[in-house]
DNA sequence: TTAGAGACCTGAAGGC
DNA sequence: TGCCTTCAGGTCTCTA
């Protein structure tokens, strides 16, 4: 979202053209017409949803899924550009191969009551998040740590590669059962977490295959992985080789010694 | 009520 | 070189 932020925000959406509405969800039918000719009075984010307001009173929720990116400028028409949105100063193409990407729109009076807004759990980077919530947490459930953390009703916005990341900075191994958790592995983990995030965006994020900037640079992070995709490497730490399980169908990496 | 599996869709990578 | 299989950054729905 800041990337497209100075080529959206203050402008009027001249075109908005959507070349395929089937998305995960279908794009509403007056997603054009609410749309086109409407100013961008601001954008946001809320968990790993873009947002985008108008002046007409509605928000555009934006979802990019696990293949989607938003394509400053794009100097050819690519194959998957699904959705166009033109201003004076340029264009943005919501690009998604494997359509997992969704886009919504609603009035934003209504934003926080949205389903999807309204399930969010807190920011990882905001105030209600921190060792007390995630106590609150894992207290009394006996699923796997991994999978209460990639719950974005409990904790909004943490993807595969994060959590792996963040639990192998707390030296917590991905099958703890959230009861089992100390106390000192709550504050860890509340410390890591945020941590691994910062690091990630200071980073431009982790390009692994479809994953760029609007701009078109890719991320860095994925070069300061401990875990993520080093099944059968030796672990930055310890030297132990890093293992590979499967929890809930997504791939969990960890290091048998340091993770505990 | 909750946890986990399956599904959605496409493309890249690896094996044969 | 070409075909087939596996896997993937997310999240909803269904089933046990």
């Amino acid at each position: 979202m800041r990337g497209i932020a100075p080529l959206i925000e203050g402008e009027v959406l001249s075109r908005v053209e959507v070349r395929r509405p089937d998305l995960r969800w279908p794009v509403p039918a007056d997603f054009r017409q609410r749309l086109q000719g409407a100013c961008v009075t601001g954008t946001g984010r809320r968990a790993k949803y873009g947002l985008i307001h108008t002046d007409r009173g509605d928000t555009v929720i934006l979802h990019l899924g696990m293949s989607g990116r938003l394509r400053l400028d794009p100097q050819d028409a690519a194959a998957h550009d699904h959705v166009i949105f033109e201003t004076a100063r340029g264009t943005v193409a919501l690009n998604d191969p494997r359509r997992f990407g969704s886009l919504h729109i609603v009035p934003t009076e209504a934003l926080d009551s949205h389903p999807l807004i309204a399930a969010c759990g807190p920011e990882p980077l905001g105030p209600a998040f921190g060792a007390d919530h995630l106590r609150a947490v894992t207290r009394g459930s006996t699923s796997p740590i991994k999978t209460l953390l990639l719950d974005g009703r409990r904790v909004a916005g943490l993807g595969n590669i994060y959590v792996c990341e963040a639990l192998f900075e707390a030296g917590v191994r991905p099958t703890r059962r959230g009861t089992r958790l100390t106390r000192a592995d709550i504050e860890r983990l509340a410390t890591a977490i945020p941590h691994v995030l910062q690091r990630a965006i200071a980073a431009g994020g982790s390009t692994l295959r479809d994953y760029a900037q609007p701009s078109g640079d890719l991320g860095y992070f994925q070069h300061d992985f401990h875990v993520y995709g080093r099944e059968g490497r030796p672990c930055r730490r310890c030297g132990t080789v890093i293992g590979r399980i499967v929890q809930s169908g997504r791939s969990s990496f960890y290091c048998p010694s340091c993770q505990r």
